[in-house]
DNA sequence: TTGTAAGCGTTATCAA
DNA sequence: TTGATAACGCTTACAA
């Protein structure tokens, strides 16, 4: 179906069929009325491309995720999505697929990683996209746009390596600190830390807070306290073992996936998560609220991540703006959930029976 | 960059440019270096949409899912899209969000329903994409593509309700017969069920494949053991209670959510599951391997569903199908993981200890 | 109120 | 070996 055809079966020109389907004015309504009918019956709809070749412009953002797959992804995308469809843009999904393919090989492999960055890359600008918005899989800095890409760009979940592209990521600085001035409140003063693996940007963000709490409130950071893992359930559960050997009333786990590993070697040893030992996670996955004591954690609010991102996108494409202007790094905190797995150790038996009760 | 001005900056001709990138022969060597460089240094890319024009076809892929945020629609998306791309075929993905706006209910709202499915429809239309895959959020028998839908449609994890598209769903009898049939093989004969919402498809066949088990096992099956929940957590507590005072051994769980709502009530009451009670579960979520104890459930092999649908729509585009033959029903089986949540009644304290040691 | 014609970025045909 | 030229589906001046 084609302009041409409707404008065949209603015995028009093709310039009047195109100027009834935009709304032009000047068209007597019997011929508005016959060419929608006609419309309406062959279920014509206008390429959409044509029209963009024609007006030279597309409205089109793409999005290229390093995997759909993670956790973190959908969320982001699906935000990303609605904040487009709200502004009229049309949005095209890349899956590179990283970890599916390579699961951790490949993000310190340059060769890799271009591999299959810049192929996607090329059939964004191919598709014509307006902008592209980079979705990263965890957070780090990332080269993913040339200097001289020719169109806007913003990394999401990740840093941009390069000054042109803005950035929308986590506040993992804040998360640490956070999560650290909660437990302190509590009445914890020896606190582990069941850390992800130590060249992630995470970890040293959520660490530098978690120092900034301790020291706000005068207490010593002890390094010895420190374990590194891999954001692995396992390594959850190996760092439990030594941990426990020092002298220690809470321990913050990067994660909720070590947290829970963390709860796996508790659960051997009978210890009381929650009673014995205070735990806390990061990320508020489902398991989070499933595992017993449920998980206190930090949530990260992918939808926010993701909206903000998209607003700003928008903003550069309705705006003109210069194409790759500065590289700012706009930071979404996140929000501490509260469940059970932290005591309060600065409350009395008495305290607690006296506010339960009232 | 267009080729026109590519081809000024390379003092030839549009055409020549054009058969270059091409791959055409008869093209002296020293243009088609000149042209490489500069294609290369000005890092142009042709208009994809512009040779889909002109070329009369495209090779794209429409997806268009109910939600993306669901935990079985991105793995089915991921799978479609690699499958594609192995294909030279590319995609466009439309998130619908339907839960994400309306939650639960829509999907008996046909109209709330078609106001975004229509749209969506027009805009895959509207993209000339050569065929539509609907990939639903639940199985349920869905109208999704009209009639006479101009290209070739499939659907994921739902059913068509018109017999023009085929459709790739989970074996849920099946996965209701493996699990009636490994809990009976555990020496369970009273089992009772939390099943999801009794008028959904993947309540009813579940059902229906844990009867038949039975009936093969000469089992009779007592409908009072089963309890209907909302797939939820809390209908997975609220169940238990009431089917606790039944004389059972077992429960059969329709998904994982319930399973956990099933070992929250346990929990409280110090039953030991795996022990006191067995309980299986469906979706092996990530929560089933991380709650105690590990919950033996079915996995639904999503990246699967979606290989097998993009496998079928790309051979029906391949090979000029006629748009829309059979209404076949593809059923891929599920897959039980064993863990640690059912005890094996035939086997004594003997068996185990000479098993283990042996 | 309607129609003609040019042009968007490609590819395909055919002549030079 | 190269280059005009027409055509793809559409929009938009502008002419009728």
């Amino acid at each position: 179906m084609t302009l041409k055809e409707i404008a065949q079966l209603c015995d028009v020109s093709i310039s009047t069929v195109s100027n009834i389907l935009n709304g032009k004015p000047n068209v007597s309504e019997k011929t508005r009325q016959k060419v929608l009918e006609v419309v309406r019956q062959t279920g014509f709809q206008p390429n959409y491309f044509a029209q963009g070749i024609r007006k030279q412009k597309n409205r089109i953002i793409g999005i290229i995720v390093e995997d759909l797959n993670l956790f973190s992804t959908a969320p982001i995308v699906g935000a990303i999505m609605a904040c487009c469809e709200e502004h009229d843009y049309r949005t095209v999904l890349i899956d590179m697929r990283l970890y599916g393919k390579w699961q951790d090989t490949w993000y310190n492999d340059e060769q890799k990683y271009n591999s299959v960055l810049q192929p996607s890359l090329k059939e964004l600008l191919s598709i014509k996209v307006d902008g592209a918005v980079y979705v990263a899989g965890h957070c780090r800095i990332i080269k993913c746009f040339p200097d001289d890409f020719r169109i806007p760009g913003i990394v999401v979940y990740g840093i941009s390596g390069s000054p042109k592209f803005a950035s929308v990521v986590i506040d993992d600085t804040r998360g640490g600190y956070d999560i650290g001035k909660y437990l302190i409140s509590m009445g914890h003063r020896k606190i582990g830390v069941i850390a992800g693996t130590a060249d992630n940007l995470h970890t040293i963000k959520r660490l530098a807070g978690f120092q900034k709490a301790l020291y706000e409130e005068q207490i010593l950071f002890n390094p010895d306290l420190v374990r590194y893992g891999d954001w692995m359930r396992s390594s959850g559960y190996i760092a439990a073992e030594s941990l426990l050997k020092e002298d220690i009333t809470a321990v913050f786990c990067m994660n909720d996936l070590m947290a829970v590993g963390f709860y796996d070697y508790l659960y051997e040893k009978g210890i009381r998560i929650g009673e014995d030992i205070s735990v806390v996670g990061y990320d508020n996955k489902e398991i989070a609220e499933c595992i017993k004591p449920g998980l206190t954690t930090n949530e990260i609010q992918l939808d926010r991540i993701g909206q903000e991102a998209a607003k700003r996108m928008i903003k550069m494409l309705d705006e003109d703006y210069e194409p790759n202007g500065s590289g700012e790094i706009i930071e979404i905190p996140c929000k501490l959930i509260i469940r059970e797995s932290v005591k309060n150790l600065d409350r009395t038996a008495y305290d607690e029976n006296s506010e339960s009760g009232s």
